[in-house]
DNA sequence: CCAAAAACTAAGCGAGTGCTTAGATATAAA
DNA sequence: TTTATATCTAAGCACTCGCTTAGTTTTTGG
C-alpha cells in the first residue's frame, strides 16, 4: 500500500536514550537527535509526536536495558548484601553502553525538581518507590531490624544511591567505592 | 561629569544569585536576569561583561554570603561532630535565603560536570579542595585514625555533602536529618 | 549655562530552539 | 502498470537565546 521505514524504532531509540542519559532532556537539541538517530525531524515527529514523547520512549528503553539489574536484585538472597551489590551493578553498568554517567532516572529526577511535567514526575516516583519497596523487602530479612529501623534506612539508602549517582558524574571509581563501603558500614 | 548608576550593583548581584541558585546557570536567561535585577540589559552588560560574568559574580556573593558557615566549621573544636553541624547548617541555611535549593556550588559542580569551562570549574575545584582539607582536619583530631582512614572518611563525607544538597533539592526534610544522621553514625 | 560623558531605553542581530509543511520519492495493493 | 499512500527531504515557521548598538536622557565639571 505504501513505502516502509527504513529504520527500526527500537533502534532508534536506543541511540536517543544514550544522547539524553549523556546531556539531560534540556541541553539535548532535536537537530542532534536527528543526527545520533540517523532519522530527520519529519521521521522523529510521526514516530514518536514530540521530543517529550522520543523522551519517555527513551526512559521505557532504560528501564528495559537495566531491568536484569533490577531482577538480580529482587531475586537475590542476602539481604543487604544484595542492595550493596547493586550498588555496585549501578556504578559498573554504564560502562558497558560507553561513557554515560550516572543513572538516567537519577539525572532526570534531579532536572525535573523544579519542573512541572506530570508524566515525567509519574515515571520518577514509580521508579523511586520501586527501589525504595526492594530496598524495605531486602532489609526485612534481618529480623533483628524494627519497623522502623527499616524505613529509616530505606530512606537513607535511597539517599545514598541518589547522591551514588551524582558522584558518578564528577567522582573517580575509587572514591565512589569508598563512599559505598562506607555507606553500608553505617547499616 | 557625568550621569551616576541607579542600581547598586552589590544589590543587584545578590537578587541574579539567587535566580541561578533556583534555576541553575542554563535555565537562567538574560531576561529573567533582567527583570529579577531590575535594571535592563545594557546596565547587565556594562557592569559585568557577559552573563557569565554575571554568574561569577553571583558565586563569589553566595561564598560571602555563607563564609559564617565555614567559618563556625573552621572555628569549632569538637571535630567529626562540628561537621555533622556543618551538614546540619547547610540545609537550614536556605531557608533564611527564601526557598532556594541545595548548595550553589554543589549544584554549579553538578550542571558543569560535562561542561568545559575553566573558570568555573577552578572555582569549583577551589571550593571542593578547601571543604575536603576542612573535614581532613577535623577528622584529624582523633588520634586513633590513621593517614588512611581519615582520607577515606573525608571523601566519604564529601560525597555524602554532594548527595545532600542533591536530596535538598527533591526530599523532605525528615528524611534528609534521618540521611544525616546514617551518615555520621560509623565515624 | 553648556558641553562632555556616562547611564539609560528599546530595537534588533544572528543563531538556536521545538515543531510543521509543501513537495518529491518509494512501495504495496489493485 | 497504475495509483493511492506512507515516508522521506528540506525549507521555513514563530519563538527564545546571549549580546549589541543607535539614539535619548541625565548628570557633572568648567
Amino acid at each position: 500500500m505504501a513505502r516502509t521505514k527504513k529504520y527500526n524504532e527500537q533502534e532508534v531509540i536506543e541511540k536517543a536514550m544514550v544522547l539524553f542519559w549523556k546531556n539531560g532532556y534540556e541541553n539535548t537539541s532535536v537537530r542532534m537527535l536527528e543526527k545520533e538517530m540517523g532519522i530527520n525531524q519529519f521521521s522523529i515527529y510521526a514516530s514518536f509526536g514530540s521530543k517529550h514523547g522520543v523522551f519517555l520512549e527513551s526512559l521505557k528503553c532504560y528501564k528495559s536495558k537495566n531491568n536484569n539489574m533490577f531482577e538480580k536484585l529482587k531475586n537475590g538472597t542476602n539481604g543487604v548484601e544484595d542492595i550493596k551489590t547493586f550498588f555496585y551493578d549501578s556504578i559498573n553498568k554504564p560502562d558497558e553502553l560507553g561513557s554515560q554517567k550516572g543513572c538516567l532516572f537519577t539525572n532526570t529526577y534531579n532536572e525535573f525538581a523544579e519542573i512541572e511535567d506530570q508524566m515525567i514526575k509519574n515515571e520518577m516516583s514509580q521508579f523511586m518507590d520501586n527501589l525504595k519497596s526492594l530496598f524495605i523487602q531486602k532489609l526485612k530479612t534481618d529480623p533483628s531490624k524494627d519497623e522502623e529501623t527499616i524505613l529509616k534506612q530505606a530512606n537513607y539508602l535511597l539517599l545514598a544511591k541518589h547522591g551514588l549517582a551524582a558522584a558518578t558524574r564528577v567522582n573517580n571509581k575509587k572514591e565512589i567505592e569508598d563512599y559505598i563501603e562506607f555507606t553500608f558500614k553505617n547499616l
